[in-house]
RNA sequence: GGUCGGGUGGCAGAGCGGUUGAAUGCACCGGUCUUGAAAACCGGCGUACACGAAAGUGUAUCGGGGGUUCGAAUCCCUCCCCGACCGCCA
């Protein structure tokens, strides 16, 4: 959420910026409603005020004929104030409504546009190379070297599910090792997290747990999510917390699988492991102070430039264009790893993701910093960025290193947690 | 899951229908004293929002929500959380 007063100090500029992330609000009208709402509070309070007064003297009442009669004007006040409210309520919904739906700003050098004016800022250390053979997709090379079962998945839950078997199943603990070893270095705190949360936090956070399009799965019977990130622990952790500003910034690295509905994604590119309702996730989060967001979210981004390089994997940088940033975010970066199998002949396909939220989640959340000696509190920045999203990694690594026999070279990085150099070829070969 | 007991300011801990934003202690900040420190003493010490140039004033806030009442930290309902005991269980 923004700032009330910014918006009402600037709602043509955040009209503009409604525009520019090619979302539809009515901002004059929330100056309206708003600026309706702040007079009726105040006569509300006034009204309260008056209340109060009458309250208090009651109890010093000298005889009984007084106290009735205070009773009866304390009364008549009450009820005037509680007209007034629902008149407050009504248009305080309203405004509200509009309110919850602007997105945040956005940074000055994000490209302005739809999804196709991203603008790439940088490659990975490591090129796209032709590959001078038959180059299968990680569905067939799953299948070839039993590594995942799509079938069996699809009859015990349906399509979007998968087993990981033999190697598969090795590759997903090494990822997680792997990127947890490297951020712990960095000061981050491992944490795995539950996967389930309530709907408050998922609202605080920005997910909504309901509606027709919603990406998230719910529990019947109980206020329960099943939750698409560990972003939506992590931000909710610190939910309604004041932090220390000398404990900034707070470096956390979440571990837990994701859940995602994918509901009005069908007919995208979902083959395979790329779009499927369930994979587990190592997620850097933080919060910081304002100051300091800007460094981190290009923190964020190098580190996961330092783990995909660290995979040996071609990928691509890109600075999200307005139109594509969603609600929160102020800025954000995507990684779009090298997929061989993808399309034709390899396309490009989103592996991570680094959000800088500023205050826009933290206002949700309530997540506010004090600094010691200064009056009063401010909200906190928040930042995610995905570490490791096992599922599209592993399309990444599965196509990018078959080799010319039809084995699998697995990354050095990641051997020592295998236990393997290749999957499937020569000796190797199984079966 | 059951049955009890709890959730009050940074912490500890009173209050259990009226002048209580909340006693008291500790912590913290400022001052006096001291060569310095400690002790002692004096003063201050939550947050959000609104109005105000400011001083300040007002409203809200005692786990969350709702109710009773002129008035609720105090009474009622409900939810959440913590503790104890019992039951169940990877």
């Amino acid at each position: 959420m923004l700032d009330k007063r910014f918006i009402l100090e600037n709602a043509e500029l955040v009209q503009q910026n409604c525009a520019a992330r090619g979302m539809k609000a009515d901002v004059a009208r929330f100056v309206k409603l708003e600026t309706e709402c702040r007079s009726l509070q105040q006569e509300i309070e006034e009204l309260s005020r008056q209340a109060n007064v009458v309250s208090k003297s009651i109890g010093q009442a000298k005889d009984d004929a007084e106290r009735e009669a205070r009773k009866e004007e304390g009364r008549k006040l009450r009820e005037l104030k509680e007209a007034k409210q629902a008149d407050h309520e009504r248009i305080d919904a309203e405004a509200g409504a509009i309110y919850r739906s602007l997105p945040n700003m956005t940074h000055a050098e994000s490209p302005r546009g739809g999804e196709d004016a991203s603008r790439e800022l940088r490659k990975g250390a490591m090129q796209v190379t032709p590959m001078r053979f038959p180059v299968l997709d990680h569905v067939q090379l799953g299948e070839q070297h039993d590594l995942i079962d799509f079938a069996g998945a699809a009859r015990i839950a349906g399509h979007g599910f998968y087993f990981l078997r033999n190697e598969a199943a090795l590759l997903e603990m090494a990822l997680q090792q792997y990127a947890v070893e490297l951020l712990v270095k960095e000061g981050f705190t491992p944490t795995i997290t539950p996967d389930l949360a309530r709907g408050e936090i998922l609202a605080g956070v920005g997910y909504i747990p309901r509606g027709p399009e919603t990406q998230i799965y719910t529990v019947e019977n109980f206020d329960l999510n099943l939750v698409a990130t560990s972003e939506i622990t992590l931000g909710g952790l610190y939910a309604g917390i004041t932090i220390d500003a000398e404990d900034l910034p707070i470096k956390l690295c979440g571990i837990s699988h994701c859940f995602r509905t994918e509901a009005g994604a069908a007919g995208r590119a979902s083959r395979g492991l790329y779009r499927v309702h369930q994979f587990t996730k190592v997620e850097m989060f933080a919060f910081t102070l304002p100051e300091q967001s800007e460094d981190m979210h290009n923190y964020f981004c190098e580190l996961e430039c330092e783990i995909f390089d660290g995979l040996g994997i071609p990928y691509r940088v890109l600075d999200i264009a307005s139109g594509d940033l969603g609600g929160p975010a102020y800025r954000k970066f995507d990684l779009e790893a090298w997929m061989p199998g993808r399309g034709d002949s390899g396309e490009y396909g989103e592996v991570t993701s680094t959000s800088n939220c500023t205050d826009y989640q933290a206002r949700r959340l309530d997540i506010r910093y004090k600094v010691k000696g200064e009056k009063g509190t401010n909200f906190v920045h928040t930042l995610n960025g995905t570490a490791v999203a096992i599922s599209r990694a592993l399309i990444a690594i599965l196509e990018n290193c078959q080799q010319p026999d039809g084995s699998i070279l697995i990354p050095e990085v990641l051997r020592k947690w295998v236990g393997k150099d290749r999957i499937g070829g020569g000796e190797d070969e199984e079966e």
